[in-house]
Formats: C-alpha cells, structure tokens, sequence
DNA sequence: ATCCGTGCCTACCGCGCGGTAGAGAAACGC
DNA sequence: GCGTTTCTCTACCGCGCGGTAGGCACGGAT
C-alpha cells in the first residue's frame, strides 16, 4: 500500500476513535511510521486530511450503491436486501459508522446540507414504495414513512458506532453471538414494524 | 444562578456542541463572564470539570428514576409511559442525549464499565418483564428481549442526538412537527414490534 | 552530465492550550 | 479592628499543536 493511501487509511481509524480535535497529526505520523512534514507534503492540511477520509467514506458507500439500487427494484425481498446491506456497509468497517456520527454531532450544518442533497432522495423514493405497499394492505397502514426510513437507518448507524459497548448489555457467550443477536433483532423489529402480517425468516 | 452552576451549564453545553477536546476552558470563561483562572479555581482541572458535568447528567437522570420504576409496576401502560418517559428526558435538554454518545464514542472502555453497572440491571429487569409477556401471548413470541431494549433506547438517544440535523429528512412544515412525527413514528414503531396484537393509541 | 520533480527529512515558528503564582477586594467571625 | 476565608483577578509558564523553510537523495528525461 502506498504511503497516501496509508496516511488516509490511518487517519480515518484514529479520527473514528478519537474524533477529529483528539488525533494529531503527530499521532497520524507516528502509526503510519513518517514524520509530521512528509504527511504534511501529501495533505497539506489537516483539515484537507479530513476532507480527503469523508470523500473516501462517500466514495465507499457508493460503490455499494448500485446494490442498493438493484435491490429497491427487485420486488418481494427488497427490503431484507436493503437493510441488510446498509447493515454490511457499516458493519465490515465499524470506523464508517463512527465517523459519520462524530461528523453528525461536530458538524451539523454542513451534515444536514450533505444530507438534505445526498440522503433525502433516498429517503423519498424509499417512502413512496411504502406508502405503496401501505395502500395496497401489503403494509401496515399506519407507519409514517420518511420517520419510518430514518429510524431504520438511524437504528443501523448508532447500532454500528456504539458497538460493543451497547452489545455488551446483552448477555451472550461471545462477542460475535451478542452481535448476531443484535442484528437479527434490528431486522425483526424494521420488518414486523412495516410489514402487515408477520413473515418467517 | 450561582457562578458554579453557570460555569457547569455552560460547560455541559459546549461539551454538548463541541465535544470536549473541541472545548476551551477560555470559551467556557468568555460565556460564562470570568477570567479563566477564576474558572480553575472553581473546577481545579478540565477533567474534573467534565466528571462534574457527567455527575450532573446522571444525577439528574436519577431525579427521573422514580417515575420509571412506578412505569414498571403500573401494569397495563408499562410500555408508553417507560418510553414516554425517556423520550422526555433526554428531550428536554437534547444536550444529554448528544453528551452520552460523545462519551460512548470517545471513551468506549470506561462507558461499557458505567453501563454493565448502572444499565445493564434496568435491561435485565425490564427483559424479565418482556419474557413473561410473551409466554402468555400478549407480546410477540420471537422477541429478543435484551437486544429489544437495547435497540428501543438506541433509537431514543441517537434520535435525540442527532436532533434537527435527521429529522430534516422528514418533510414537514415546522420543526416542532417533523419532531412531533419522529417520536409518534418511534413509539410505533417500538409497540408494533413488541405487542402480539395492534393497539390503538 | 545535468537538470528537474518527487518525496522525505531536520529545524524551526507562532500560537493557544491547560494550568500556576500570587496579589487584592470583599465578607465574615470574634 | 483584625485576622481569615472566599473569590476573582493579572501575569506568566511550558508544552504541544498545526504548519513552514529549506535542504538532501534519488530517478527519469534530455
């Protein structure tokens, strides 16, 4: 891996960790094994730095866009493939997750802005299916789409960036058995919310 | 208001907004109308100061621990008023919601400690209550009782965190109406997914 | 052979940070 | 009246921060 390429990786794990005003540059550096002027040479800002992990975050995400796109056209099982690959896309890098929500918390005019351009359309075409589904008694009739959509996608994103720490409040024998829990739980309770009659798995 | 509270508002806020390494203890002075030695002298050390401000969090969320625990024995309405009652919590002051993920995020380790003692017992108790309802059919069968809690609380405090900046996704006239679908959208979604058969509201 | 761009370095800068020393004003007990 | 406590202040400290200046080694093009 090329020295850029381990600066962005490396800085994106340490502002996840310890958000974006606890990590130095110094520390960034230090773990990737260069000193401070030569990171400066690649980024020549820290705060470019921070641009530079969030446009490959979004870069990330939108390569499993085309998925999430198939999925949404694909009928019955729709909604078990959207949610379970969000659920993927933050789950095989928890660092995702944190770092949207500490921008979400830091940043939130311009998150909101991101949002509004980025997310809402989403969010809307998301809904008119429910409301779809809803007429056709499919659906429950009572669900509130756009607060229905955000709450998955909130229940998804906090799930991740907590992690551990909030699974740990579930007894399990293993980490990964108390995460399993987690997310079959997260599934049923998006599902039996929406759909009108309760589905096997 | 006396000059220590202020500065403990004050500081509770910015935490809130900035997160604490984001926080100067100058810009706490500047708004609270001191010097910043004056500041020390009060609260000897920025840590301190943040542990107070954590003890206050928690203190007065105890102030609310009666009425959770009258919720739980009270029967029938158990369920609206214990989450009612959360949601209020943390709506009151969305800065309590915003500081508890800050210090979930930021120090993942002491925060999994804290909650294993002063969480994990309210989960166990309240998943107690949720297995029984489901032997006798009154709750759905394949609830996963703690993670249920889990998510339930999860989705209170993310969504209270992330304030205006998610419910903006919601189309609505005001404000005070996107939050008014939010929260009905929650309590749903939360009943939907926990009772056998749907109750009106 | 030389030139130039690339990449990394050592040395350094100014600034704002958390925190300290110590003096002065006001309020209180005796 | 007078010492003591409580509180706030001015002045300052050392440090680590983000960022800069400039040199040196190397490699490819001419």
């Amino acid at each position: 891996m090329d020295v850029r390429t381990e600066i962005l990786s490396t800085a994106a794990r340490l502002f996840a960790e310890r958000g974006f005003d606890g990590t130095t540059l110094q520390a960034i550096a230090d773990e990737v094994g260069i000193r401070k002027p030569s990171l400066l040479y690649h980024y020549p800002s820290k705060e470019e730095l921070r641009r530079s992990v969030l446009d490959n975050l979004i870069g990330h995400f939108s390569e499993v866009l085309p998925r999430l796109l198939g999925a949404v056209s694909r009928g019955d099982e729709r909604f078990e493939v959207l949610v379970r690959e969000l659920l993927t896309f933050f789950r095989e890098d928890p660092d995702r997750a944190r770092l949207v929500v500490r921008e979400l918390l830091d940043r939130p005019a311009e998150m909101r802005e991101q949002l509004a351009a980025g997310v809402r359309p989403w969010v809307s075409l998301l809904s008119e299916y429910i409301r779809k589904g809803a007429e056709t008694g499919e659906l429950v009739p009572d669900v509130d789409p756009e607060a229905y959509v955000v709450h998955v996608i909130t229940l998804v994103l906090a799930g991740m960036a907590a992690g551990p720490v909030v699974t740990g409040l579930v007894p399990a024998d293993s980490r990964e058995q108390a995460e399993e829990r987690h997310v079959r739980e997260l599934m049923r309770i998006a599902r039996s919310s929406l759909f009108a009659t309760t589905r096997g798995e």
